[in-house]
DNA sequence: GTGAAAGCGCTAACAA
DNA sequence: TTGTTAGCGCTTTCAC
């Protein structure tokens, strides 16, 4: 019932033992030149006394925190708690504890994460760069201070780190290739801010696979949108207001394509029969829509444990870290579903 | 291009100013008593050498580290992204950053990220508890410690903390009786586990619906599950199976009521024509599915920016923090979609 | 196998 | 207005 903060320091232990911190602090951290009956006796009295280590003061002393820092943009997104998963998996092998700060797509919360962990001294950060984004001085102050940098989903080669991304350019050109195959020809684009390369790259493959199947490519029927459900809406509408009427979409992620969808429905149009969409990102809700929505698989847990296991090698190599970047393209996966298939199988 | 890493401290500025650490650390801080032109001679050096504040040291000056924990279930939930949104904005006003732990609803995670939380001598802790959860004394451990604590959504009157949480009596009152004043008479309910007490009061306020209304609890349209899609689609087989057909269900949350929903499709069943359905929580996919999702809203902005408020002026009372917890009790919306109305309005 | 002592970087009394 | 000094709690060299 107190509201007593018993701050129990290494030192208490040392006195009711006898001995010295060192001793204490050698025990603790299982040093082997240590007798055992030392080592036991210390942890009981640590249990006894309710002891708890210091992370702070060991940090300080150490120049190490064993912390990682993650930097997501919303934990509203299914795909981003997916990531986070396999990066806590991959930190938990390795005794390190992940802490997250979301941007919420902004650029002056992102750098306000940054500077956090910098300040907090983590050990090394994982980062997904928010939409808003442009400027990217707060990630390159992490590079140059040597700290151990790994971008997963949205990145930037301009910054000379490691990444971890899906093949956008595969995947946006299987996409599109699917509704090729289905019979579409007329087939809209709603894309990204073309900043963000990962929506760049969808852009390109979207733009490919037209190619590589001798259609036309016309610039009527890509529009450009802010990837949210109310920018789909909007960038619907556009398609459905323009010149030529589109018998199939490829929304730049899967949020946009809702947005479409809605519109589509409320414009009368059956889908996918006089209108096919798919999306990308693979976002829970896509399997229970009506029509369940096809969409690109992203590996989530994957990129996850792959972005973490760059930086946790890049901890052990220590200095160098920087020099070598190396980026990781996982492969993306077409998830059928009724959105898109004008053609069912048997 | 370089890796150096540049461990620039006050004690370089000092040097470069001959003047003391002492006066840098106060010129930095604001202190009253420093000259304005030596506070811009240090912040201009400071900004010059790139000094980056070390929190860290910092921290174990001062006892305090101007972090706040937040404990989460699930970065996969909405709910929980929204909350911290509100908790994000309160603590930005108090100049405090926000950490975030997910406990992947395990209790082993759980307890980690508390005694991380613990270590790391942040200041509050605000957490909503795991489903998997039920012995509470990491929790204890966190107020016995006199560090603040507030609790959110998932909560347990035991711990004697202050809490922030949505009428569940009310919310499920609400639902139910929605249902009935729908003509809906035969009315299930797939419950969660009755140990945590959201999931309880929920299973109360459809009780007490029945009985205002004069309709009996039938013990046999009340069925217990995990609280997941999946068990949503087992509870609903249960009930498909069993002596009396509803021709309502009410289920704990939404992910339940979309398992649920997917067994009566695959039943032939109508919604809501055959059977009604309302859910609880308010997740995003529930505009978005066919037929779109009846639920309760529970005010997830708020409730973060409440309970973040009680954690703050805890931390300005100072000691006596725990020494009279208060509850905040959020309304709860009633948001009626497709999914429970059999008799649509003009 | 353990102790003594120094120091990580910062801040707050107390002094001047 | 600024300097001096001490210490937060831990770890680690160097002794013995």
């Amino acid at each position: 019932m107190s509201d007593k903060i018993s701050k129990v320091t290494i030192m208490d232990i040392a006195r009711e033992l006898n001995i010295t911190a060192a001793t204490v602090s050698r025990a603790l951290n299982d040093h082997p030149g240590i007798k055992e009956s030392t080592k036991k006796a210390v942890r009981e009295t640590a249990v006894r006394l309710n002891y708890k280590h210091n992370r702070i003061a060991s940090s300080l002393r150490l120049g190490k925190s064993n912390i990682v820092g993650v930097i997501i943009p919303s934990a509203e997104i299914n795909f981003f708690g997916s990531v986070v998963h396999g990066i806590e998996k991959v930190a938990n092998e390795n005794n390190y504890t992940v802490l997250i700060y979301q941007s919420n797509e902004l650029y002056e919360y992102e750098k306000k994460g940054v500077q956090t962990f910098l300040q907090s001294q983590v050990d090394g950060v994982l980062a997904s760069i928010s939409k808003e984004t442009i400027n990217l001085d707060h990630y390159s102050e992490v590079r140059n201070r040597g700290i151990p940098l790994v971008l997963f989903d949205r990145t930037d080669d301009k910054l000379g780190v490691s990444s971890v991304v899906v093949d956008d350019f595969a995947g946006a050109y299987q996409a599109t290739s699917h509704l090729i195959e289905n019979g579409c020809r007329r087939i809209a684009h709603i894309a990204g801010q073309q900043h963000v390369n990962i929506f760049n790259l969808r852009l390109k493959g979207y733009i490919e696979a037209l190619n590589v199947h001798n259609i036309p490519v016309n610039d009527d029927l890509i529009v450009y949108g802010k990837v949210s459900i109310d920018s789909g809406r909007d960038c619907m509408r556009q398609l459905l207001t323009g010149g030529i009427l589109p018998d199939a979409v490829f929304a730049v992620e899967d949020f946009t394509a809702l947005g479409a969808i809605q519109t589509m429905k409320a414009a009368g149009l059956k889908i996918p029969g006089d209108i096919a969409i798919i999306g990308f990102a693979n976002e829970a809700f896509g399997e229970y829509i009506t029509p369940s929505l096809s969409t690109v698989n992203q590996q989530t847990v994957t990129m996850g444990e792959e972005a973490a296991r760059l930086l946790f090698d890049g901890l052990r190599s220590g200095e160098t870290f920087h020099a070598h970047p190396r980026k990781l393209v996982l492969k993306p996966q077409l998830i059928c579903r009724q959105s898109s298939v004008k053609f069912p199988g048997p």
